[in-house]
RNA sequence: GGUUCCGUGGUGUAGGGGUUAACACGUCUGCCUGUCACGCAGAAGAUCGCGGGUUCAAAUCUCGUCGGAACCG
């Protein structure tokens, strides 16, 4: 079946804070939530069991990758993605939008669609919307994206409109051969940091009719408050009964304006990313576990923090596995800063379902700037 | 006792007459937002064992000295 949002009521104070439910195949789950990316069916160095340990709903996985490695065949031949990884969740998968930013140059972008270098041997790859869609169609994730442009920060206005506008056709083109009964398709807002582009592009995208409807173009560089408007200018636009997803998106006062901005799900690899290289969340601001003023700290990271690690290692412990190369130390962040965003999200519903969310979005903005403990 | 070799940032090394002594690891600090990534950026840290000599100029050549290693008695 496809996926089914349900909202279940505004925050008083603010009528774009939303709380919902997300209806899946693989469970039902209060919205607005965190997702952890596990590119290649896998979220570095974490179990499922660890995952669900951390209160995780969907996980993310990857069309690019997993079309490289091990082939969406392989996957389908598996029973899909949820049975591959061993994940009893709801998946995602991004569509490969995200590659053609961060791999392709724009001299490899076309209207029929992008010519990636593979970054593994090197040879010439060709994906296109409609390509993307049925390796997603294989990969039986609960959730498929359909392929876009994630244009880069700064471009011209004039790029951000034909980029927007072959985004619109390209999702189009993918809606148009998506055959999945039991997968859900989601359509991407574009249109940078223009009000009238991301308007035209939620509008058409919308006309389409998907299940749900992401902002992408975020958080490629751009300062914050212009980040903040393109949220805004998208959801704005945004039909009420359909799940928002903003792209990308996982520094918790990010999260806070998105949800602020009624965005009901997020994904980042920055809390797995910047756990391997040794910062993890706190309360307080984030800190460099690294720092030799750890070195005989035999405190938790978080002495709030519900999760394995803070309940059972000290920071001493913690920084001495990372300065020497041991991957539990990488676990053990990725644990805390999954646990920790997740977390957020337990108390941003919790606050919405109290109306004082503006109230608990504040305190935590607080406490997070003001890292005088830290 | 004799012969030979070696002493250069915390560690291991490079440099064998000519401006701010190089590299690796370590240390310290910062960064990371739909993952190519245990990665990226930067900083501190050595008057080259010590003393004399040669030279315009010595980590570099030379003598002595101290410390260490190998081999021979």
């Amino acid at each position: 079946m496809k996926i089914k949002y349900e909202l279940i009521k505004n925050n008083k104070e603010d009528e774009n804070v939303r709380l919902g439910l997300l209806h899946t195949n693989h469970g039902t789950y209060q919205t607005p939530i965190f997702m952890p990316v596990g590119t290649l069916a896998n979220v570095k160095t974490l179990m499922p069991e660890e995952l669900k340990a951390c209160g995780s709903s969907v996980v993310l996985s990857n069309t690019y990758h997993l079309w490289l490695r091990p082939g969406e065949d392989v996957v389908n031949k598996a029973g899909g993605l949820n049975k591959f990884m061993n994940y009893d969740g709801p998946t995602l998968t991004d569509s490969g939008g995200f590659q053609v930013f961060s791999l392709a140059k724009p001299c490899d972008i076309s209207e029929q669609g992008v010519k990636f270098k593979s970054h593994i041997d090197g040879r010439s790859l060709f994906l296109t919307p409609e390509k993307s869609i049925q390796i997603q169609n294989k990969l039986n994730s609960d959730i498929a994206m359909s392929f876009d442009e994630c244009a880069a920060y700064p471009s011209t206005r004039q790029y951000i409109e034909q980029s927007m506008r072959r985004t619109l056709r390209w999702a189009k083109r993918g809606k148009d051969v998506f055959d999945n009964p039991n997968q859900s398709l989601f359509g991407i807002v574009q249109g940078g940091e223009f009000e009238d582009l991301r308007y035209e592009s939620a509008k058409e995208t919308v006309k389409m009719d998907f299940d749900g409807y992401s902002i992408g173009g975020t958080s490629v560089g751009e300062p914050k408050d212009i980040m903040y408007n393109m949220i805004s200018y998208a959801t704005k636009y945004l039909p009420k009964d359909k799940p928002r997803y903003l792209m990308g998106v996982g520094d918790p006062i990010d999260i806070l304006q998105g949800v602020s901005r009624g965005i009901d799900m997020f994904d980042c690899v920055l809390p797995t990313r910047i756990a391997r290289h040794g910062n993890c969340f706190t309360k307080h601001g984030r800190i460099n576990i690294k720092n030799a003023k750890y070195k005989e700290d035999f405190t938790p990271i978080d002495e709030n923090c519900d999760c394995y690690t803070c309940k059972n290692f000290t920071k001493a412990y913690v920084r001495h596995l990372i300065t020497s190369g041991e991957v539990n130390g990488g676990r053990l962040l990725s644990i805390h800063n999954i646990r920790f965003l997740i977390r957020l999200t337990e108390e941003i519903r919790e606050s919405i379902k109290n109306d004082r969310f503006e109230e608990y979005k504040e305190e935590f903005i607080n406490a997070y700037k003001n890292d005088g403990n830290n």
